[in-house]
DNA sequence: GCATCTCTTGAATGATCATTCAAGTTGAAT
DNA sequence: ATTCAACTTGAATGATCATTCAAGAGATGC
């Protein structure tokens, strides 16, 4: 069976998932062991060290946090609605029964003390990601308006992000949402059923 | 030197600032032992458990805070202005050196996947603040939107929280903060110096 | 077919983890 | 003065931690 190397991207993956549940003190080596299927002398020969994986995993999450977001942007009809339908996204998202907020959110807050090279290329990503919302603004709005509502979006991803635990109703918070945000297209956007089940509820 | 029995309350505090920093996880007994000058088996016939210490401190944390916003409450001039100077203060706080997000956010994110009795009770201490906030407001709004602008506020509370760790402006934030908050009284609200090293600059 | 190189394996390592407990110390009661 | 109960102490415990490494097992080149 040697010789025949792992697939890198699907044990990085694997390790991202176990990682952004558990967290980096929460999540063992022996953990990621099961989880991945990998040994130990192959996950350090491949990573070097726990950190090394959890960078890797990182790194995983957040160019896929941010092809996904350049995606939703690009395919939206009027401007905007990409933005709308990317915040609804998260708020469905904390519905699910093993919703685990964000990644990025989790490693900022846990590492944050450590104060190491960890905290910093995770400050860097959620730096990526508002520069992705304020970019896109300035295609509309002034820098400084651009900058001031890319701000607006951040604090309400993070607010989404942590109040998704708090199992209150989708609908509350999306009424939160949209009161804080109303510079956003919300009217235009096409009706979805919002528990995302695929059937479309006609109201009365 | 024993019969003289240990300060718990002095116990807990310092407990809880070491959690606080570092996390369940990430504070080990042996630190909880330097930081309290408590043995460990004085922390065990007290508290019973790493957990059970975990609690108390959780518990210290949640009074104080919803003691905090209590009294910000009720010292107020113009009805809201208390929840400005509670916002404001806490984007002030995110520019510290030793700066640590919120003690009962940081839980909700790390103990979440473990689903016990500690995420029990930190969902009910966050539910607590913002029921504090909704009983507030329906003294002037309407039931529903009392509970809307409530979960706006949380909302804006756990941006606040995790944004004021990208290092950012803090007159960004304010401004993305009261753009999200239209509806609070930010205009009536006395000029203080922002950095808040007492000295007043007028502004010209 | 044999040597070599690359990658995998999993038991071993020493450190650190949460927790326990027998022994010690002190203040109060008798 | 002696006993007792209350509380502290810190070394010991076994589990688990991240990490290492000698041995093994295909693939590759000759």
């Amino acid at each position: 069976m040697t010789r025949v190397q792992f697939d890198r991207e699907q044990v990085i993956q694997d390790a991202a998932r176990l990682f952004w549940q558990q967290g980096f003190s929460g999540a063992s080596i022996q953990m990621v062991v099961k989880a991945t299927g990998l040994k130990p002398g192959s996950l350090y020969l491949a990573f070097g060290s726990k950190e090394g994986l959890y960078l890797a995993a990182l790194e995983h999450y957040a160019h896929q946090s941010q092809a996904m977001l350049r995606q939703t942007l690009k395919e939206e009809m009027s401007f905007g609605e990409g933005i709308c339908r990317q915040l609804l996204r998260m708020v469905e998202e904390s519905a699910r029964a093993d919703y685990c907020s964000c990644f990025l959110i989790k490693s900022q807050l846990e590492l944050a003390a450590s104060g190491g090279e960890l905290q910093h290329r995770v400050s860097s990503y959620l730096n990526d990601i508002e520069r992705l919302y304020s970019d896109y603004l300035a295609r509309v709005y002034s820098p400084d308006l651009a900058c001031q509502y890319a701000a607006s979006l951040m604090l309400h991803i993070f607010g989404i992000r942590v109040y998704g635990y708090l199992g209150n109703k989708q609908e509350t918070t999306v009424a939160a949402v949209k009161a804080g945000l109303p510079w956003l297209p919300w009217d235009t956007l096409g009706n979805e059923a919002p528990t995302g089940n695929g059937v479309k509820i006609p109201l009365p």
